[in-house]
DNA sequence: GATTGTGGTAATCGAATGATTACTTAACTC
DNA sequence: GAGTTAAGTAATCATTCGATTACCACAATC
């Protein structure tokens, strides 16, 4: 019977995955190549290929790239909103006393100096996904198009009210703290990292801007580049 | 004689201008066309239309749209790394005395703390037109790129060294000077400005980044979003 | 064990785009 | 004013890409 030879010769075929899961890693993909790419320049076909599945399929689920565009930035701002607000009430439920007390009394002790720094931290640390901040970055400089424009702004005006006004911030030390942010991701999406051994100045603006998360942030960008 | 009819038909032709000429014009349009939309988002027909021209043209003129934007983005960089040293020369010659008369001497009395103010202004300045400092922008969020990456790195290294060592700031200042220079960079790709008058938010921070140049910055976003 | 819904893909299509070719004509030179 | 050079375009080509269509197959249900 063809049956039994077909089912032999099919035994190591392609797993199937519910919707709902598959769906996670369209968005974990879509994310890493809209952030590698930004959205002109990344293709259906490269999430497609990343995500392990057909091109048409991306297309089907989303219903169109501007769509998958839209659910990955939503996704990676949740992300980054979702951290500030939970190291906001991490702080103020007293369950960061420990790391509080370890802070230099010169930066300030105010709850606004004090949420500065934790939540300056809580960025830096997002940098080991890279995907996530540099996905947000090419939404920012994707400002000139209709839909994915007013929703990166909205975006980006969130990210300065939950700063301002949940960890209590004064105008001018969030702004300072989004510049320190932009910085980042500018560095990030340059690939500075990579050059990092071979320029000295590189070296020192990497080490002045990421500090103590420098060591993890050379280590997931070198293992993102064997992968790219 | 039908020279007579074809000359008086064409009488209002295209005009001819010579190739250095147009080569200024067509730069100059995919600035703004590049800054815009990115080197994957916009298109060498764009950039043509905007310069008034065939595409064809633009492509035999510079070979290939990377050869373009390369160009595009050298342009932009030297006119910001132009006006950081004229303003340190103009300062060392004593020609800014008046100007530095006037800070605020909570602000450093120092030649580093003098040029961080008025290098930042220089910058702040550039804004108008908005072309330049996208067009930074969007080199720098192209790394991935395997041509385009490497120069757009060395760009950003560059102004890092400019404002450090001829300048002469620390490293520190020299981080947040940048610093404030992307989120200038992203507030304007964002179109920010764009939204001024409707979000609340939208108005503190832009007028506690930009300060001084807030008037001028809106009169030049709205302007140039008439166009575009 | 037929049915049906769900998880996929192969094939293909039309539009967009960078680049090439071949051609035209204005302007300068002698 | 004939000849040559330089400025510029129309037409077109080969790819690429997002999207659509039509189809396939596994698994749960009855």
């Amino acid at each position: 019977m063809s049956s039994v030879v077909k089912k032999i010769a099919e035994a190591p075929a392609t797993t199937r995955i519910p919707a709902a899961e598959r769906r996670e890693l369209i968005l974990q993909a879509a994310t890493a190549v809209f952030a590698e790419r930004g959205y002109a320049g990344a293709t259906t076909d490269q999430v497609a290929k990343a995500a392990g599945i057909s091109q048409p399929y991306v297309v089907r689920m989303f219903g169109t790239k501007e769509a998958l565009f839209l659910e990955a930035f939503d996704r990676a701002l949740g992300t980054v909103l979702g951290e500030f607000r939970a190291v906001i009430a991490d702080y103020d439920a007293g369950r960061l006393a420990d790391k509080v007390a370890t802070l230099d009394p010169a930066q300030g002790t105010r709850r606004q100096d004090h949420l500065k720094y934790l939540i300056a931290v809580t960025y830096a640390d997002l940098i080991a996904d890279r995907g996530i901040l540099m996905m947000l970055m090419q939404s920012f400089v994707t400002g000139h198009e209709p839909v994915i424009g007013p929703r990166a702004r909205d975006g980006f005006l969130t990210m300065f009210r939950l700063i301002r006004d949940e960890a209590g911030m004064d105008a001018d030390s969030a702004r300072d703290f989004l510049a320190q942010g932009m910085l980042m991701n500018t560095l990030i999406s340059l690939r500075l990292p990579d050059v990092y051994d071979e320029d000295a100045s590189a070296e020192e603006l990497l080490e002045c801007t990421l500090k103590a998360k420098l060591n993890m942030v050379l280590d997931t960008s070198r293992a993102q580049s064997r992968v790219s």
